[in-house]
DNA sequence: TTTGTATATGAAACAATGTTGCAAATGTAA
DNA sequence: TTACATTTGCAACATTGTTTCATATACAAA
């Protein structure tokens, strides 16, 4: 589906930032920061319009955020596979403390926790830590 | 254990900063931020100072960090419950989406992922959003 | 195709969080 | 009491995120 495609699915303008974050993300094999979409855009926009958009497009489900750390902030594609409709299978984010790679493990589903009475869960993130396949080559060469 | 024994047992100097950091974390029941921490200790020293001790107890495993959002960072003291020698088992994070409170949910256990060939886990984080009692019982009273 | 308007953007100004380098202060072992 | 490795405070900076408000624009309706 194409961003224009996207946008119009989910009823909202199809603006130029809109359109070219999206491109953006779709092209991108991991998860992005605001830094490295704005890199790429060439300053195209201003920073506070990413926000928005970012806002905007996480309230329509068309991406996630991902938070791997306290300083560590990327955002992805929502990629929707059949068990969709089922239960929120969510999936685990992979983070690399070596290189600061981050992955979405799609085939990796978050479990599903009961927390004590009381308590109402909407949403679960699973943050898995540790060295990455070509982090762990590196190490070995050395 | 006083914050004194704690310093001690782990071979730290016992520098005021440190002290009352670990005094407040022990008296209070929740996880804090930064800006918490700093109120209470009435500016009694660098916010630099705060984020260097942070560090050190942190390598040192008396705290431990808590990213419940991109925007919400808390810090709790470890607890060690007997099974700490067995595996690494790490807590579950609560985090309220209607009041921001973040609490370390010890008596829920982070599950085990396994994740393709070639990489290395070393820890995983999980947090779980949600609503919490009292948010709930407020919300039925409206 | 033109136009009206709800929506989105950009600029300025600000707040919060986190880091580095370096000189001065201090905790602790001898 | 002293020597010195460690810790702190200051200055200066970088990054991330938010609010307000005037201007620009996407798009539906004329
Ligand atoms: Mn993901
Ligand atoms: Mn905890
Ligand atoms: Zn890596
Ligand atoms: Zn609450």
């Amino acid at each position: 589906m194409t961003p224009t495609e996207i946008l119009t699915l989910y009823h909202l303008r199809k603006t130029p930032t809109r359109l070219s974050i999206l491109e953006y993300l779709q092209i991108s094999h991991l998860p992005q920061s605001e830094n490295e979409i704005h890199k790429k855009m060439q300053d195209s926009y201003d920073r506070i319009t990413f926000y928005r958009t970012i806002q905007t497009l996480m309230e329509a489900g068309i991406i996630h955020r991902i938070v791997a750390d306290n300083t560590t902030v990327r955002y992805a594609l929502n990629h929707y596979n059949s068990q969709l409709d089922e239960q929120n299978h969510d999936h685990v984010h992979f983070y690399c403390t070596k290189c600061g790679k981050v992955e979405c493990m799609e085939e990796v589903v978050v479990q599903p926790y009961h927390l004590p009475d009381g308590y109402k869960i909407e949403e679960c993130n699973v943050v898995v830590k540790g060295l990455c396949r070509q982090c762990i080559i590196k190490d070995h060469d050395r």
